[in-house]
DNA sequence: ATGGTTGGAGGCCAA
């Protein structure tokens, strides 16, 4: 007994810890509360941003978060938009706007925990290319690359993370050909978002094989997710020193299955710190 | 065949 702690004692300061990050929209955290409780103590991960809250301040449910062990933050809205970082360590260096936007809109938390800078993001929608809302999710992207900038000087260990509402390539599309500069696919968007990784940061999910067909995001209608009718547009993008210890990222599409589900599914990645 | 579903407001809009 004294001898096998001891050597626990040895090995865990050489032992890689692992850090275990998610992103889900849930399309209203009323609604989708249970599920995301159960969520937290089946998955277990140490940081999970949420979208879609739909949810103002005073309503957030931090006590039922907490009974599972995770503190929150958040920057809500009723109706509409809303964001929160549920977390097992506290979070701190909190930003809720995108600086030059003066945005009435819930769509950027941004917090630092354990080290790890997180930045949660719900990028608008767009609607329809052409549109007064694609404009302004173009503008968006353009101030979140500005902002990007200033963030990854600061800090080395940076996750950027969300619903991005954008299919970087065809192969995040059902149908691509159906989808062809259609919003959420166009070139403009697709090109915002190379502009992210064009600063150094990885999209996580293609660093390791992945099935063909896997998507995060599947219409309510026409049975789509039943027949795989879904677009891959929430993503983790990871900074150089944390795509460089990323040990995998993949789709969870249990909870899409549930009664009830959101129309997201969950998006994890898993980075290695090895404290040796 | 330009459909269909969900959430939340509030007697339509956003996604």
């Amino acid at each position: 007994m004294l001898i096998g702690f001891s050597n626990l004692r040895q090995t865990t300061a050489r032992l890689p810890f692992m850090l275990k990050i998610a992103t889900w929209n849930v399309n209203s955290l009323n609604v989708r509360l249970p599920q995301v409780l159960d969520w937290l103590r089946t998955q277990q991960p140490d940081i999970l941003a949420l979208q879609e809250t739909k949810l103002s301040d005073p309503d957030f449910p931090t006590l039922d978060i907490a009974e599972v062990g995770y503190q929150a933050v958040f920057s809500g809205q009723k109706t509409y938009n809303g964001v929160a970082i549920l977390s097992r360590l506290p979070a701190h260096d909190l930003i809720t706007d995108l600086p030059a936007l003066d945005d009435p809109q819930r769509r950027v938390l941004a917090a630092t925990i354990g080290g790890v800078r997180v930045l949660n993001l719900y990028v608008p929608n767009g609607q329809a290319v052409g549109s007064d809302k694609y404009r302004y999710k173009l503008g968006w992207l353009s101030q979140l690359n500005a902002w990007l900038a200033t963030e990854l000087k600061q800090h080395n260990t940076l996750v950027v993370l969300g619903d991005f509402n954008i299919a970087p390539e065809d192969r995040d599309v059902h149908d691509p050909s159906a989808w062809a500069g259609q919003v959420l696919c166009s070139e403009p968007e697709r090109a915002a978002f190379q502009r992210l990784l064009d600063q150094g940061l990885k999209d996580t999910f293609r660093l390791f094989p992945q099935e063909e067909r896997s998507f995060s995001w599947w219409d309510y209608r026409a049975a789509a997710f039943r027949r795989n009718l879904g677009l891959r547009i929430d993503h983790i993008l990871a900074s150089p020193a944390l795509a460089a210890i990323c040990h995998g990222c993949r789709i969870d599409p249990a909870p899409r299955r549930l009664e009830r589900p959101s129309d997201h599914a969950p998006v994890v990645a898993e980075f290695n710190f090895d404290l040796g």
